[in-house]
DNA sequence: AGTAATCCCTGGCAGC
DNA sequence: TGCTGCCAGGGATTAC
């Protein structure tokens, strides 16, 4: 196992010391971060990057031979369980022989350590926007977010400051959804903009997480057919594919250095983009 | 302040 | 079969 590069606020040996031993009490998730809270208050802060997987591995199960790659992203994904293999970095051993796993292909995820009291003060953490899935989640609390905001909605939305945990794919699905162009400016929206982006992140999270779920567990057949993927995402890998809505082609650009899909007929440039 | 370029990595794939 | 170039679910940092 490499567990050099990941571990980004301390050393792999101090990372490793300060695990051995501990208790996990809870796990949680922010935004894209996944926290895992230690029984003496100290804990583990996991990004998985682009790549990354954390996988529990059963000691009584068999491994999984060969990966899944996934139809619309190209990434390799364990139907059930794997051994270690070069893209694993660490193993977390715990009682009973069963284990979590961190694999990272591109390598472009972090691993943290916090002594108590240490991850409040973590910058990345702190600043996160609000949870599209908490009950906070409200339309005031939201239009009041983001309608001070400037600059392109695309980057704004990737940013985790106003709304934290959206990616690539969930802010091309939000914008096909509320019919808004990615390069739009956040100054030019009114409010009836804004309550259509309100509903919909919350909406494609949901249909998000619903959806991998069925998809995970049906992933048991090889390459074989796969649920609902196709029709779940309607902008994210459907360039020159036609638009679920008016059936004109969606169009590829990129925006802030991030492949962006869009349909040109529903979501509008505004006149100055033209 | 906003935004564009650059960098951190590896692997799959198309095209030659 | 093997090479090259391009692409990829993220985001911090640097440069303008």
């Amino acid at each position: 196992m490499r567990l050099l590069k990941q571990v980004k606020n301390t050393t792999p040996g101090r990372f490793r010391n300060a695990l051995e031993g501990k208790r996990i009490a809870a796990t949680g998730r922010r935004g894209k971060f996944l926290i895992f809270h230690l029984e003496d208050k100290s804990a583990l802060v996991v990004h998985l990057g682009m790549s990354g997987q954390v996988t529990y591995w059963d000691h009584a199960k068999d491994n999984d031979k060969s990966f899944a790659v996934d139809p619309v992203t190209g990434l390799q994904r364990s139907r059930s369980q794997h051994a270690p293999d070069k893209h694993t970095h660490a193993l977390w051993h715990l009682d009973k022989g069963d284990r979590i796993q961190y694999r990272d292909p591109r390598q472009f995820g972090k691993l943290f350590y916090f002594e108590p009291g240490e991850m409040e003060g973590f910058k990345p953490l702190a600043r996160l926007g609000m949870e599209p899935l908490d009950a906070a989640f409200r339309w005031p609390a939201f239009h009041k977010a983001m309608a001070p905001k400037r600059g392109m909605l695309k980057p704004l939305l990737l940013s985790q400051h106003p709304v934290a945990g959206l990616g690539n794919i969930y802010v091309d699905e939000a914008l096909w959804l509320s019919r808004l162009h990615p390069r739009r400016r956040a100054e030019s929206l009114d409010p009836n903009h804004w309550k259509a982006l309100f509903r919909a992140i919350p909406k494609v999270l949901k249909q998000g997480l619903k959806h991998r779920g069925t998809t995970l567990m049906d992933f048991r057949n090889a390459d074989g057919t796969h649920g609902g993927n196709q029709e779940l995402l309607k902008a994210y890998g459907r360039a020159e594919e036609p638009c679920l809505r008016c059936r004109k082609s969606l169009k590829r650009i990129v925006v802030s250095q991030r492949a962006t899909v869009y349909c040109p007929s529903c979501q509008r440039p505004p006149a100055r983009l033209k």
